[in-house]
DNA sequence: AGGGACTTTCTCATATTTCGAATGATGATA
DNA sequence: TATCATCATTCGAAATATGAGAAAGTCCCT
């Protein structure tokens, strides 16, 4: 029984006229009444008394008239609401941004994107964590680079570079890393959840296992033990940009510059149909990060390498 | 848009198992999902936030979950009521019967028909007019014949021979008829509808157009002129048996009986669903006037003419 | 008495739906 | 860590349902 056989049947309750409501639906006299028989016969009730020339409702047209009418205002109402959050983003969008990206390049944005949207409230939640975020239930996430072999759906919001890093106190102490062969000698920070550095080196990719020194949860803890000097670690270049250019950290090994990486991306559940407030943040997180991004200066010229050497 | 659709939507959402739900509503896992496409597709949401293994209800699902349940469970009730309709009489059963059947052969069984159907109450009305069973909002008429090229579905309830009948004090002042031709001589009685009786006669049908001496607008009025001994009347067996038995009418040409006629029929609405209530009191009449119905003595032999003439 | 409008039935062409098998992906289990 | 079972989706083919048009029967109105 189709929502539109019911509406169909409440048009030929109020007209008493089959054929006026099959105009109505465009149809024609023969589908409209093949249409009421078919209810009447999936019901097994006679809902109308019928004359050759008009219709009139039975006892039983009559209950269903009742129901139906209730049950359609609230299907209509349904669609309008579904239209309505179709339409203009509302509601609560809810985001998973690592930790610093989220403090630190989102945040930032997140007044002047309420301005366009005032009816949409956002809800971010930072956490170096992987989060599942369909079963976690968040609209997006911001990532550094989509899972490889997700079903996800992802958008590139704006290059990212990664670079090898250190303070210049530890290359003071230490010296700097020729080559990914060298880092055998040197101190390595990171997280757990990559233990694996790649370089895009003169013949290729060279692939480094890492033995980190120092290892902790989180993009930030990485970040406290680079800046005071502990070792090397692997950091965006929007997370750093400015100690880059402020010469509080130095990119080095620049020959062999970190492979796999180079984008922001913005990650939602797949489907046909994306939902509006995300297409909007999605296009609005673009035009921030767009070509080039804000941080992305030149790295390797900021603080020379070769003045530390 | 199908209601069996939004409910098998429910039932994934409750579930969030695509797969699961199909079996419950008997689908291939590919019917499934089709159908959930389509439903996505036609209102142009995401309902589902899909995982290759499960599904978790988007912010447009969870809408459209909350009115369609309430809608469903509408239509549930819907159904339920025309069950109840359809399963048990009830309500009101709306009766046109002619005034004098009605009273005397409807009414008399009233009471015991309510003892079966107590929830059914009965409306009915007498009146020898010719009342538009549909138009009028009835469910179904007594009538002496069935109308000829009437839509109207049309069940025999009992045999009911009319007569050609007088008071013995008529005959005794004009004497008897012997055929139709005699008519002329005598003063005829009817009512404005009926101005043609039909005999049978031993070479066939004779057509004798009647020129009342004196008419009424109902049975009634004819029945009770007749009894005044003011003429011969077409009357009814059911109506007159007991006078007939009483000798306090005779009938007369009895080689000639009344043509078209001979059965009391239910007629109600045309249709493939009849309702119970109808086919229940069609059924309990069927029981008390079947055959042979309490008024078919045979009148012909119940006063003898011949010790008349 | 006649014309127009209405409902219904029939047949046939077209959409839609369904299943079965194959594919890609995920979680549980050993 | 690897295997297995389960899940959702896609594709093609068959089954089903839906629609228009013509024709018939009925009834209202002029």
């Amino acid at each position: 029984m189709r929502l539109e056989d019911l509406r169909f049947f409440t048009r030929v309750a109020a007209l008493g006229n089959l054929s006026a409501a099959g105009r109505e639906f465009g149809l024609s006299p023969s589908a409209a009444s093949s249409r009421l028989t078919s209810l009447e016969r999936e019901l097994a009730v006679q809902l109308f008394a019928r004359t050759t020339r008009s219709l009139v409702l039975t006892e039983a047209g009559q209950v269903l008239l009742d129901h139906a009418g209730i049950a359609l205002a609230q299907m209509d109402a349904a669609f309008e609401q579904l239209e309505a959050v179709n339409a203009a983003p509302s509601g609560v969008l809810r985001i998973s941004s690592n930790m610093f990206f989220g403090r630190k390049h989102v945040l930032p944005h997140l007044g002047e994107f309420r301005e366009f949207y005032p009816d949409l409230r956002i809800a971010i939640d930072c956490t170096d964590r992987i989060v599942d975020i369909i079963g976690e239930g968040y609209d997006m996430a911001i990532r550094g680079a989509p899972m490889p072999d997700s079903s996800l759906m992802a958008r590139r919001l704006g290059s990212d570079q990664r670079v090898l890093c250190a303070s210049p106190a530890y290359i003071e102490r230490k010296g700097q890393p020729r080559s990914p062969s060298d880092l055998i000698n040197h101190d390595c920070i990171g997280v757990e959840a990559m233990p694996i550095w790649y370089f895009d080196g003169p013949d290729g990719e060279i692939v480094h296992r890492v033995a980190y020194s120092i290892h902790g949860d989180s993009g930030d803890f990485s970040y406290d033990a680079t800046l005071h000097g502990l070792g090397l670690s692997v950091k965006s270049i929007s997370h750093v940009w400015e100690e880059l250019r402020d010469g509080r950290l130095v990119s080095v090994m620049n020959d062999y510059p970190i492979a796999r990486t180079g984008d922001i991306c913005a990650v939602y559940p797949p489907g046909k149909y994306t939902s509006p407030k995300v297409s909007a943040f999605i296009d609005f997180l673009q035009s921030k990060y767009g070509r080039p991004p804000y941080w992305d200066t030149d790295y390797r010229i900021s603080v020379p390498v070769s003045d530390l050497d």
